[in-house]
DNA sequence: GCCGATGACTTGCCGTGTCAAGTGATGAGA
DNA sequence: TCTCATCACTTGACACGGCAAGTCATCGGC
C-alpha cells in the first residue's frame, strides 16, 4: 500500500478545499442575487444557448451534471416560477422537452453579469491564461479517469 | 461587462465538472466500502492525527470544511455507531471534545487504503508531481480569493 | 395488430444540510 | 455576587437530492 507523501497530501487537501468552497461560494452569490442555485443557473444558461431555447430533459441532465431525478425536481421548481415550461416531444411522446420562457430568459440575463463577474474574480482573473488552460486540462484528465472507472463499475 | 472567451468558458466548465464529479466519486467509494461519507472520513482522519485522538468540535469543523451545525449532526451519527465519543472539555465546559474510539480507529484503518488508492488513481497518479503541485497551488489561490471576498461580506 | 420489453422520465420516502432559534457554561462589569 | 453578554455548540423546521418503484409512450417480435 503506497501512502501519500506530505506534499501530495497537501495538494490533495487543497483540492478538497476547492471542491468544498468554490461551489458554496458560487451558490451563495446566485442565491442572494437571483434566488437561483448553480444547477438552476446552468439549466437556464444551457437552454438559452439551444435552438428554440429547448432541450430534452435527458440531454439537459447531462450538460448540467445532474441526475435525471434531480433535474426533474429542479425543472419542477423552475416551472412553478414560470421560468421554464415542459412539453412532451411532438414527434415522440417518450421525450419531454424543457423550454425556456421569456421570463426565464430575462432572469438569466439579469443573473449572468453578477455570476460571470464572480467567476472572473475568483477563478479566471486569478490565474494566468496559461494556468487556467492547464487547470481546465487537469480537471478534464481527472474527470476522464472518473468516467473510465465508472464504466468498469 | 467583460464576458468570458470560449476558451475561458471551456476551462471553467471543466472545473465545474470536476467539482461535481470528484466529490461524488469519492463519496461513492467510501459509502460502498465503509459506509462513510467524505466528511465522516475526514473527521476520523483528523481525530486520529491529533493528540489523544481528541479535538474540539469547532476546530474539527474548520479542518473538515464543515459548518458547526453539520459537524454536530455528523458526530451524532458517528457517535451512534460508537466510532466517536463526545465529552465536555474538563477545563472549560463550553467546549465539547470529540474523541476517536478504538472502533473508530479500526474503521478508519480499514477505510484508508481503499480511499487513498482511489485518490491516487483519480488524481495523484494521473498528474506529474509538478502538475499536482501546481493544481494544489491554483486551488489555494482560488480558496484565498473566496476567503478574501467572504471577509468583506 | 397485440404484448411484453425498453426507454424516459416522475415521484414517494428517506437521509442529510442549512438557517435560525434555543441551551448551557463562562467571563465581565456593577 | 448577581446579572448580562458571549461563546460553543445543539436542535427543530424546512428544503433538497438520491434511490427505487411507478407511469406512460413506443418499439420489436410474433
Amino acid at each position: 500500500m503506497r501512502w501519500l507523501t506530505a506534499e501530495q497530501l497537501d495538494s490533495w487537501l487543497s483540492v478538497v478545499r476547492l471542491m468544498t468552497w468554490l461551489p458554496w461560494s458560487i451558490d451563495q452569490q446566485l442565491q442572494r442575487d437571483s434566488k437561483l442555485g448553480m444547477v438552476e443557473y446552468q439549466v437556464l444558461a444551457m437552454l438559452s444557448g439551444s435552438p428554440n431555447r429547448t432541450m430534452r430533459m435527458s440531454s439537459l441532465a447531462e450538460v448540467t451534471n445532474a441526475s435525471l431525478s434531480r433535474l426533474s425536481r429542479v425543472v419542477t421548481r423552475l416551472e412553478s416560477r414560470r421560468l421554464v415550461r415542459r412539453e412532451p416531444d411532438p414527434t415522440d411522446g417518450r421525450f419531454t422537452n424543457a423550454i425556456l420562457t421569456e421570463a426565464g430568459f430575462q432572469t438569466l440575463a439579469e443573473a449572468a453579469p453578477g455570476h460571470v463577474s464572480l467567476v472572473r474574480s475568483l477563478v479566471v482573473d486569478v490565474l494566468s491564461p496559461e494556468q487556467l488552460r492547464r487547470l481546465g486540462r487537469d480537471a478534464d484528465r481527472i474527470v476522464a479517469r472518473i468516467d473510465a472507472s465508472a464504466i468498469n463499475e
